[in-house]
DNA sequence: CTGGGGACGGGGCCC
DNA sequence: AGGGCCCCGTCCCCA
């Protein structure tokens, strides 16, 4: 009985604590939710007031963007105080969708010409900048200008640069230079200038070369030779003869000229440093030059030149450049063992030409033993290697008839020299001109060590056919060179010709270190080691030691054929 | 060492 | 445009 009442004693304890549980608990959970409500109330009431805030603050934003340009107008002839800001480094650009525009209409804006802008694209607040020379009265009211537009807050928007593209090719049927390289895909022919990584360099280059106008100009203020204009990946180091050179570093992007050292590009306010500087790492540098016309097929594949001289006198003036954006790591690839990177450009596959001018920029000493600049080395003149005298090259030059052509190698010699105007077509190793394509890939057989003819009697390969041909006479035996003095046959024009110094006594080479003279290059290029006490070549029996390894050879087969 | 030839690479020009 | 040729320079080798 005492155990019964036990035990009921202890289930309504234990009743009476599940009752007092359950009223705790739904006391704080009564006392949370309320928290919660309140604080949720809160948060909801801040972020009206930031979302209102932030409207205000777009609307504010606009509103000063649209009285800049219509305060700008009037005279046309301003630099909006907020791209002075900028230039001061006071402001900054932001990420985003970025164009610049120019009328292709009499090269000029006009007072009534209206700016194209799409500003209906909700919530991007644009700002648009007009640039204009601040020497407008010496420039005239045919100066060109620039306006840059750029979004702060809006997201890309394919549409918006469309629109402004259609804009500015209304007008007139622009002899354009139009490139929205973010929006409209390039023909295969069109090489991606832009698949570059870096911060935005803009390059324009207008033909009005004023002071002012050199706001994003590289070339050189000699019109009628703009020729080269380079667009380097990695700081890349091109050919020393490149006249327009873009090259990049990590540093702030600096538009070199090799012309222009003096121009504003160099100056403190430089407004294209001002710029380049401000750039948003991660926009591409794009390089290009406002007469180009890309529809005329003058890009030169192996330069990434735009344009060629003959389009540089045209006037096309449109100019839009669309951000582009780094699109994660192209590979790069520069590789022998693949195709040869210059069947590329009959393709315009410009990624490639990129991607191997950078793959050679790791390697520069290609560029730097270069034929063209193993033959600027080669001054005749200056080196003990040379004819000694002049005469004995007019000795030469009249007996063999060679003079023009002569003169002409030795005046023609490096890359883009001489008759550098026809040679639009460069070697994308060496930077070296040539006439047509064709010889471009001949010659870019000396850096990529293509063979493709062989002989079919032996195992020898030839970059080019009449080498090849020229070698097969070793076969056939075939000498078709003989000396008129006497019985000797050779088998090569040059080899009678040098062999005909035996018979002229002609020694043109001498030696600077003594007076001994020599018909042969070669020959004066061996005794000169006589002078410098060079003897690289150790008998192994003896130790005696040779400037030659034929003289070892024959002291060997003299002294020590028995061993 | 010197003299000289064989062979080849490369550029330029002509047809 | 492409082939062929001329020319120059150079390396290698041999007598």
């Amino acid at each position: 009985m005492a155990n019964c009442d036990g035990v009921v004693f202890h289930t309504q304890i234990a009743s009476i604590m599940e009752v007092l549980a359950n009223a705790a608990v739904v006391e704080i959970c009564k006392l949370v939710d309320d928290d919660y409500a309140v604080f949720r109330l809160e948060m909801s009431q801040s972020q009206k007031e930031n979302r209102a805030l932030r409207r205000k603050l777009q609307l504010l934003e606009l509103k000063v963007s649209r009285e800049r340009v219509l305060a700008s107008r009037p005279n046309s002839v301003k630099i909006i105080d907020e791209y002075r800001g900028i230039a001061r480094g006071e402001g900054h650009f932001t990420g985003g969708h970025r164009s610049f525009v120019k009328p292709a209409e009499h090269n000029a804006w006009r007072d009534d010409q209206p700016i194209s802008i799409d500003e209906g694209s909700g919530t991007s607040t644009q700002h648009v900048i007009v640039i204009e020379p601040a020497d407008a009265e010496a420039v005239g009211p045919g100066a060109s200008s620039l306006v840059k537009q750029e979004r702060i807050e809006g997201e890309e928007d394919p549409q918006h640069s469309r629109d402004i593209q259609a804009g500015a090719a209304a007008g007139v049927t622009p002899p354009v230079a139009m490139v929205d390289l973010a929006t409209t895909p390039q023909p295969r022919t069109r090489p991606s200038i832009m698949e570059v990584s870096g911060t935005l360099n803009a390059v324009l280059k207008s033909e009005t070369d004023t002071e002012t106008h050199r706001l994003l100009h590289t070339g050189s203020d000699h019109g009628s030779d703009p020729e080269r204009l380079l667009l380097g990946r990695l700081g890349c180091s091109p050919a020393p003869d490149s006249k327009y050179l873009l090259y990049e570093n990590s540093s702030p992007r600096t538009v070199h000229s090799h012309q222009d050292s003096s121009d504003a590009l160099e100056t403190g306010n430089d407004l294209s440093r001002s710029y380049t500087t401000e750039m948003d790492p991660g926009i591409m540098p794009l390089v290009l030059e406002t007469q180009a016309d890309l529809s005329r097929g003058d890009w030169n594949p192996f330069s990434s030149r735009v344009c060629s001289e003959e389009c540089l006198d045209k006037k096309g003036e449109v100019i839009v450049i669309d951000e582009v954006k780094v699109e994660g790591d192209a590979p790069l690839r520069c590789n022998a063992d693949e195709t040869p990177i210059w069947k590329g450009y009959s393709q315009g596959n410009t990624s490639d030409f990129l991607d191997c001018r950078e793959g050679l920029e790791t390697s520069l000493n290609v560029a730097t033993h270069s034929p063209s600049h193993a033959f600027r080395d080669r001054d005749p003149v200056s080196t003990s290697m040379a004819p000694s005298d002049s005469h004995g090259r007019v000795f030469f030059d009249q007996v063999f008839n060679s003079n023009d052509r002569a003169r002409d190698k030795v005046r023609g010699g490096g890359a883009a020299s001489g008759n550098s105007k026809e040679k639009r077509f460069l070697c994308m190793f060496c930077n070296k001109g040539f006439s047509c394509p064709q010889k471009v890939e001949i010659h870019q057989r000396v850096h990529t060590g293509e063979n493709p003819f062989n002989c079919t009697q032996c195992e020898k390969r030839f970059s080019r056919q009449d080498h090849l041909k020229r070698h097969q006479r070793v076969h056939t035996g075939e000498k078709p060179f003989s000396c008129p003095q006497c019985e000797k046959r050779f088998s090569q024009a040059g080899d009678l010709k040098r062999h005909q110094r035996v018979h002229t006594g002609e020694k043109p080479f001498s030696c600077t270190q003594c007076h001994m003279r020599f018909a042969l290059a070669g020959n004066l290029k061996m005794h000169l080691k006589v002078h410098e006490g060079e003897r690289p070549f150790t008998c192994m029996h003896c130790g005696k030691r040779f400037s030659e390894r034929s003289y070892l050879r024959t002291h060997q087969q003299k002294k020590h054929s028995a061993v």
